[in-house]
DNA sequence: TTGTTAATGAAAATGATTATCATTACCATT
DNA sequence: AATGGTAATGATAATCATTTTCATTAACAA
Protein backbone atom coordinates (compact mmCIF):
# COMPACT_ATOMS: atom_id res chain seq x y z
CA UNK A 1 0.00 0.00 0.00
CA UNK A 2 1.66 3.07 -1.17
CA UNK A 3 1.99 5.71 1.52
CA UNK A 4 2.27 9.49 0.60
CA UNK A 5 5.68 9.87 0.23
CA UNK A 6 6.13 7.02 -2.36
CA UNK A 7 2.65 8.32 -3.90
CA UNK A 8 4.47 11.47 -4.15
CA UNK A 9 7.62 10.37 -6.18
CA UNK A 10 6.41 8.11 -8.26
CA UNK A 11 3.01 10.53 -9.22
CA UNK A 12 4.52 14.04 -9.37
CA UNK A 13 3.62 14.65 -12.92
CA UNK A 14 -0.15 13.83 -11.69
CA UNK A 15 -0.60 16.19 -8.64
CA UNK A 16 1.18 18.34 -6.33
CA UNK A 17 -0.42 17.67 -3.21
CA UNK A 18 -1.44 14.85 -1.49
CA UNK A 19 -4.52 15.71 0.47
CA UNK A 20 -7.05 14.30 3.00
CA UNK A 21 -9.60 13.10 0.65
CA UNK A 22 -7.72 11.78 -1.79
CA UNK A 23 -6.06 9.30 0.95
CA UNK A 24 -9.67 8.92 2.25
CA UNK A 25 -11.25 7.53 -1.01
CA UNK A 26 -7.99 5.39 -2.44
CA UNK A 27 -8.38 3.92 0.69
CA UNK A 28 -11.74 3.52 0.62
CA UNK A 29 -11.48 1.34 -2.55
CA UNK A 30 -8.10 -0.53 -1.21
CA UNK A 31 -10.02 -1.75 1.81
CA UNK A 32 -13.58 -3.15 0.35
CA UNK A 33 -14.32 -5.38 -2.63
CA UNK A 34 -17.25 -4.07 -3.90
CA UNK A 35 -17.77 -2.17 -7.32
CA UNK A 36 -18.39 1.43 -5.85
CA UNK A 37 -20.05 4.42 -7.62
CA UNK A 38 -19.06 8.01 -6.99
CA UNK A 39 -22.47 8.45 -5.10
CA UNK A 40 -21.71 5.09 -2.86
CA UNK A 41 -18.11 6.73 -2.34
CA UNK A 42 -19.56 10.13 -1.43
CA UNK A 43 -21.84 8.55 1.12
CA UNK A 44 -19.41 6.26 2.74
CA UNK A 45 -17.25 8.88 3.44
CA UNK A 46 -19.46 11.29 4.25
CA UNK A 47 -20.17 9.44 6.97
CA UNK A 48 -16.89 10.17 8.56
CA UNK A 49 -15.84 12.86 6.70
CA UNK A 50 -19.00 14.92 6.56
CA UNK A 51 -17.22 18.16 5.04
CA UNK A 52 -16.17 16.24 1.55
CA UNK A 53 -17.84 17.10 -1.70
CA UNK A 54 -19.13 14.82 -4.39
CA UNK A 55 -17.32 17.14 -6.85
CA UNK A 56 -13.81 16.34 -5.35
CA UNK A 57 -14.89 12.31 -5.36
CA UNK A 58 -15.69 13.09 -8.87
CA UNK A 59 -12.54 14.45 -9.50
CA UNK A 60 -10.52 11.99 -7.56
CA UNK A 61 -11.62 9.18 -8.78
CA UNK A 62 -10.70 10.85 -12.52
CA UNK A 63 -7.23 11.46 -10.75
CA UNK A 64 -6.28 7.75 -9.12
CA UNK A 65 -7.91 6.12 -12.77
CA UNK A 66 -5.29 8.30 -14.46
CA UNK A 67 -2.41 7.08 -12.40
CA UNK A 68 -3.81 4.24 -12.97
CA UNK A 69 -4.59 3.20 -9.29
CA UNK A 70 -8.31 2.67 -9.57
CA UNK A 71 -10.03 0.76 -12.48
CA UNK A 72 -12.99 2.87 -14.06
CA UNK A 73 -15.74 0.05 -14.97
CA UNK A 74 -18.76 1.34 -17.68
CA UNK A 75 -21.27 -0.61 -18.35
CA UNK A 76 -24.65 -0.26 -19.97
CA UNK A 77 -26.88 1.62 -17.95
CA UNK A 78 -26.40 4.10 -14.41
CA UNK A 79 -23.27 5.27 -13.39
CA UNK A 80 -19.98 4.30 -13.39
CA UNK A 81 -17.86 2.25 -10.56
CA UNK A 82 -14.70 1.75 -9.76
CA UNK A 83 -12.38 -0.71 -8.31
CA UNK A 84 -8.89 -0.62 -6.76
CA UNK A 85 -6.13 -2.27 -9.42
CA UNK A 86 -3.96 -4.24 -7.65
CA UNK A 87 -0.19 -3.84 -8.17
CA UNK A 88 0.49 -7.11 -8.85
CA UNK A 89 -0.80 -9.69 -12.19
CA UNK A 90 -2.42 -12.09 -9.81
CA UNK A 91 -5.13 -8.91 -9.18
CA UNK A 92 -6.09 -8.64 -13.00
CA UNK A 93 -9.46 -10.73 -13.63
CA UNK A 94 -12.46 -9.73 -15.40
CA UNK A 95 -16.35 -9.42 -14.64
CA UNK A 96 -19.33 -11.36 -14.87
CA UNK A 97 -22.66 -8.96 -14.95
CA UNK A 98 -26.04 -9.98 -14.15
CA UNK A 99 -28.11 -8.09 -16.44
CA UNK A 100 -31.31 -8.38 -14.03
CA UNK A 101 -30.21 -7.09 -10.81
CA UNK A 102 -27.03 -5.45 -11.69
CA UNK A 103 -24.48 -8.13 -9.35
CA UNK A 104 -21.01 -7.77 -10.57
CA UNK A 105 -18.46 -10.92 -10.48
CA UNK A 106 -14.86 -10.87 -10.25
CA UNK A 107 -13.94 -13.98 -12.53
CA UNK A 108 -9.81 -14.80 -12.78
CA UNK A 109 -9.49 -18.20 -14.40
CA UNK A 110 -8.08 -19.11 -17.51
CA UNK A 111 -5.94 -16.49 -17.51
CA UNK A 112 -3.20 -17.97 -19.23
CA UNK A 113 -5.26 -19.25 -21.95
CA UNK A 114 -6.63 -15.70 -21.96
CA UNK A 115 -3.21 -14.35 -22.09
CA UNK A 116 -2.31 -16.01 -25.07
CA UNK A 117 -5.44 -14.70 -27.37
CA UNK A 118 -4.66 -11.34 -25.54
CA UNK A 119 -1.23 -11.15 -26.74
CA UNK A 120 -1.98 -12.63 -29.76
CA UNK A 121 -4.28 -10.29 -31.08
CA UNK A 122 -2.45 -7.28 -29.33
CA UNK A 123 0.75 -8.41 -32.01
CA UNK A 124 -2.11 -8.36 -34.87
CA UNK A 125 -3.59 -5.37 -34.39
CA UNK A 126 -0.46 -3.41 -33.90
CA UNK A 127 0.78 -4.99 -37.19
CA UNK A 128 -2.72 -4.63 -39.12
CA UNK A 129 -3.79 -1.60 -38.40
CA UNK A 130 -0.69 0.13 -36.59
CA UNK A 131 -2.57 0.40 -33.16
CA UNK A 132 -0.61 0.80 -30.09
CA UNK A 133 -2.98 -1.81 -27.61
CA UNK A 134 -3.03 -0.33 -24.15
CA UNK A 135 -5.60 -2.63 -22.57
CA UNK A 136 -8.23 -4.94 -22.66
CA UNK A 137 -11.62 -5.16 -21.59
CA UNK A 138 -13.72 -9.26 -21.53
CA UNK A 139 -16.99 -9.12 -19.52
CA UNK A 140 -19.21 -11.92 -19.75
CA UNK A 141 -23.37 -11.11 -18.80
CA UNK A 142 -26.53 -12.98 -18.28
CA UNK A 143 -28.06 -14.27 -15.52
CA UNK A 144 -27.46 -14.40 -12.04
CA UNK A 145 -28.52 -17.69 -9.77
CA UNK A 146 -31.29 -15.64 -8.33
CA UNK A 147 -32.58 -13.91 -11.31
CA UNK A 148 -32.89 -16.64 -13.79
CA UNK B 1 -32.84 -7.90 -44.91
CA UNK B 2 -36.06 -8.39 -42.60
CA UNK B 3 -39.15 -7.05 -44.31
CA UNK B 4 -41.86 -5.88 -42.26
CA UNK B 5 -44.15 -8.77 -42.34
CA UNK B 6 -41.27 -11.34 -41.28
CA UNK B 7 -40.71 -9.01 -38.29
CA UNK B 8 -43.79 -8.98 -37.41
CA UNK B 9 -44.23 -12.26 -37.49
CA UNK B 10 -40.91 -12.91 -35.50
CA UNK B 11 -41.21 -10.32 -33.38
CA UNK B 12 -44.87 -9.86 -32.21
CA UNK B 13 -43.87 -9.95 -28.72
CA UNK B 14 -41.58 -7.26 -28.88
CA UNK B 15 -44.36 -5.08 -30.41
CA UNK B 16 -47.85 -4.17 -31.97
CA UNK B 17 -47.03 -1.73 -35.24
CA UNK B 18 -44.24 -1.42 -37.40
CA UNK B 19 -43.89 2.45 -38.25
CA UNK B 20 -42.31 4.26 -40.78
CA UNK B 21 -39.59 5.91 -38.20
CA UNK B 22 -38.90 2.26 -37.09
CA UNK B 23 -38.39 1.03 -40.54
CA UNK B 24 -36.06 4.48 -41.11
CA UNK B 25 -34.02 4.19 -38.16
CA UNK B 26 -33.38 0.05 -38.69
CA UNK B 27 -32.17 0.95 -42.14
CA UNK B 28 -30.32 3.81 -41.20
CA UNK B 29 -28.30 1.47 -39.03
CA UNK B 30 -28.67 -1.36 -41.77
CA UNK B 31 -27.10 0.79 -44.39
CA UNK B 32 -24.01 2.14 -42.50
CA UNK B 33 -20.64 0.91 -41.40
CA UNK B 34 -20.58 3.68 -38.88
CA UNK B 35 -21.39 3.15 -34.75
CA UNK B 36 -23.85 6.19 -34.52
CA UNK B 37 -25.36 8.02 -31.38
CA UNK B 38 -28.98 8.68 -30.83
CA UNK B 39 -28.50 11.87 -31.88
CA UNK B 40 -26.69 11.15 -34.76
CA UNK B 41 -29.21 8.85 -36.07
CA UNK B 42 -32.14 11.57 -35.35
CA UNK B 43 -29.87 14.26 -37.37
CA UNK B 44 -29.56 12.09 -40.64
CA UNK B 45 -33.13 10.97 -40.33
CA UNK B 46 -34.68 14.60 -39.62
CA UNK B 47 -32.83 15.94 -42.94
CA UNK B 48 -35.02 13.40 -44.88
CA UNK B 49 -37.84 13.11 -42.41
CA UNK B 50 -37.82 16.48 -40.27
CA UNK B 51 -41.19 15.00 -38.31
CA UNK B 52 -39.44 12.93 -36.68
CA UNK B 53 -38.57 13.29 -32.76
CA UNK B 54 -35.22 12.68 -30.93
CA UNK B 55 -37.46 10.42 -28.01
CA UNK B 56 -39.14 8.25 -31.06
CA UNK B 57 -35.43 7.74 -31.57
CA UNK B 58 -34.13 6.82 -28.13
CA UNK B 59 -37.39 4.39 -27.86
CA UNK B 60 -36.81 2.43 -31.33
CA UNK B 61 -33.19 1.76 -30.59
CA UNK B 62 -34.22 0.29 -26.91
CA UNK B 63 -36.63 -1.83 -28.84
CA UNK B 64 -34.52 -3.09 -31.80
CA UNK B 65 -31.53 -3.82 -28.56
CA UNK B 66 -34.67 -6.09 -26.90
CA UNK B 67 -35.17 -7.14 -30.49
CA UNK B 68 -31.95 -8.37 -31.08
CA UNK B 69 -31.87 -6.34 -33.82
CA UNK B 70 -28.79 -3.83 -33.40
CA UNK B 71 -26.12 -3.79 -30.56
CA UNK B 72 -25.84 -1.06 -28.11
CA UNK B 73 -22.34 0.19 -27.42
CA UNK B 74 -21.82 1.86 -23.95
CA UNK B 75 -17.81 3.21 -23.61
CA UNK B 76 -16.39 4.92 -20.97
CA UNK B 77 -17.53 8.61 -22.12
CA UNK B 78 -20.14 10.03 -24.60
CA UNK B 79 -23.11 8.42 -25.25
CA UNK B 80 -24.26 5.04 -26.21
CA UNK B 81 -23.61 3.99 -29.79
CA UNK B 82 -25.60 1.39 -31.86
CA UNK B 83 -25.06 -1.04 -34.66
CA UNK B 84 -26.77 -3.29 -36.72
CA UNK B 85 -26.07 -6.86 -35.73
CA UNK B 86 -26.15 -9.23 -39.01
CA UNK B 87 -28.00 -12.51 -38.51
CA UNK B 88 -24.86 -14.59 -39.65
CA UNK B 89 -21.85 -15.87 -37.24
CA UNK B 90 -19.31 -14.36 -39.73
CA UNK B 91 -20.89 -10.66 -38.72
CA UNK B 92 -19.39 -11.55 -34.75
CA UNK B 93 -16.77 -9.17 -34.21
CA UNK B 94 -15.05 -6.99 -31.48
CA UNK B 95 -13.94 -3.29 -31.29
CA UNK B 96 -10.79 -1.65 -30.55
CA UNK B 97 -11.01 1.99 -29.67
CA UNK B 98 -8.70 4.35 -29.43
CA UNK B 99 -8.65 6.10 -25.91
CA UNK B 100 -7.61 9.81 -27.65
CA UNK B 101 -9.84 10.45 -30.43
CA UNK B 102 -12.41 7.95 -30.31
CA UNK B 103 -12.05 6.02 -33.33
CA UNK B 104 -13.68 2.40 -33.62
CA UNK B 105 -12.29 -0.48 -35.41
CA UNK B 106 -13.97 -3.21 -36.24
CA UNK B 107 -12.08 -6.76 -35.72
CA UNK B 108 -12.91 -10.10 -36.22
CA UNK B 109 -9.86 -12.42 -36.43
CA UNK B 110 -9.27 -15.25 -34.21
CA UNK B 111 -12.69 -15.92 -33.33
CA UNK B 112 -11.95 -19.92 -33.83
CA UNK B 113 -9.74 -19.21 -30.63
CA UNK B 114 -11.64 -16.78 -28.77
CA UNK B 115 -14.91 -19.06 -29.34
CA UNK B 116 -12.87 -22.26 -27.63
CA UNK B 117 -11.93 -19.84 -24.60
CA UNK B 118 -15.31 -18.18 -24.60
CA UNK B 119 -17.21 -21.70 -23.93
CA UNK B 120 -14.31 -23.02 -22.20
CA UNK B 121 -15.51 -20.36 -19.94
CA UNK B 122 -18.98 -20.28 -19.99
CA UNK B 123 -19.26 -23.87 -19.00
CA UNK B 124 -16.66 -23.07 -16.22
CA UNK B 125 -19.22 -19.75 -15.04
CA UNK B 126 -22.22 -21.89 -14.80
CA UNK B 127 -20.97 -24.78 -12.84
CA UNK B 128 -19.12 -22.63 -10.75
CA UNK B 129 -21.38 -19.94 -9.88
CA UNK B 130 -24.80 -21.01 -11.98
CA UNK B 131 -24.86 -18.00 -14.10
CA UNK B 132 -26.08 -18.58 -17.30
CA UNK B 133 -24.55 -16.69 -20.04
CA UNK B 134 -26.13 -14.82 -22.19
CA UNK B 135 -23.31 -12.91 -24.17
CA UNK B 136 -19.76 -11.47 -23.92
CA UNK B 137 -18.05 -8.19 -24.81
CA UNK B 138 -14.01 -8.04 -25.56
CA UNK B 139 -12.82 -5.06 -26.84
CA UNK B 140 -9.01 -3.40 -26.73
CA UNK B 141 -8.74 0.41 -26.01
CA UNK B 142 -4.95 2.32 -26.88
CA UNK B 143 -4.05 4.55 -29.31
CA UNK B 144 -4.55 4.97 -32.78
CA UNK B 145 -2.08 5.51 -35.67
CA UNK B 146 -3.18 9.11 -35.83
CA UNK B 147 -2.97 9.44 -31.97
CA UNK B 148 0.52 8.02 -30.73
C1' DT C 1 5.22 31.09 10.42
C1' DT C 2 4.05 32.63 6.15
C1' DG C 3 2.93 33.01 1.18
C1' DT C 4 1.86 30.84 -2.96
C1' DT C 5 -1.34 28.45 -5.34
C1' DA C 6 -3.29 23.72 -5.89
C1' DA C 7 -7.23 21.61 -4.14
C1' DT C 8 -11.72 21.92 -2.34
C1' DG C 9 -16.82 22.29 -2.13
C1' DA C 10 -21.27 24.64 -3.13
C1' DA C 11 -23.95 25.83 -6.75
C1' DA C 12 -24.99 26.18 -11.41
C1' DA C 13 -24.43 24.27 -16.01
C1' DT C 14 -24.24 20.57 -19.20
C1' DG C 15 -25.33 16.33 -21.68
C1' DA C 16 -27.63 12.07 -22.16
C1' DT C 17 -31.60 9.74 -21.36
C1' DT C 18 -36.38 8.96 -19.56
C1' DA C 19 -41.21 10.23 -18.14
C1' DT C 20 -45.48 12.66 -19.15
C1' DC C 21 -49.28 13.50 -21.89
C1' DA C 22 -52.00 15.32 -25.62
C1' DT C 23 -52.08 14.17 -30.51
C1' DT C 24 -51.49 11.16 -34.48
C1' DA C 25 -51.83 7.26 -37.40
C1' DC C 26 -51.74 2.00 -37.78
C1' DC C 27 -54.69 -1.56 -38.88
C1' DA C 28 -58.56 -4.81 -37.67
C1' DT C 29 -63.25 -4.55 -38.27
C1' DT C 30 -67.08 -3.12 -40.42
C1' DA D 1 -63.49 2.89 -48.20
C1' DA D 2 -64.86 4.56 -43.55
C1' DT D 3 -64.45 3.94 -38.57
C1' DG D 4 -62.75 3.24 -33.98
C1' DG D 5 -59.66 1.48 -30.48
C1' DT D 6 -55.25 2.08 -29.01
C1' DA D 7 -50.19 1.75 -29.85
C1' DA D 8 -46.85 4.93 -31.27
C1' DT D 9 -45.36 9.50 -31.71
C1' DG D 10 -43.22 13.98 -30.56
C1' DA D 11 -42.89 18.26 -27.77
C1' DT D 12 -41.88 19.39 -23.30
C1' DA D 13 -40.38 18.79 -18.81
C1' DA D 14 -37.98 15.97 -15.56
C1' DT D 15 -34.18 13.14 -14.05
C1' DC D 16 -29.61 11.46 -13.46
C1' DA D 17 -24.63 11.47 -13.88
C1' DT D 18 -20.99 14.31 -14.54
C1' DT D 19 -18.46 18.75 -15.40
C1' DT D 20 -17.66 23.71 -14.94
C1' DT D 21 -17.29 27.90 -12.32
C1' DC D 22 -15.53 30.45 -8.70
C1' DA D 23 -14.80 32.02 -4.06
C1' DT D 24 -12.60 29.83 -0.08
C1' DT D 25 -9.41 26.65 2.18
C1' DA D 26 -5.35 24.21 3.24
C1' DA D 27 -0.85 21.76 1.62
C1' DC D 28 3.73 22.46 1.84
C1' DA D 29 8.08 24.91 0.25
C1' DA D 30 10.67 28.52 1.89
Amino acid sequence: MPGPGKLRQRHRRHFERWTVPREAILDLLRRTTKHLSAKEIYAALYRIYPGIGLTTVYRTLDLLARMELINKLTFGDGPSRYEYKSEDKKGHHHHVICSKCGKIIDYSDFLSDELELVEKTERHLSKKYNFKVMGHNIEFYGLCEKCQ
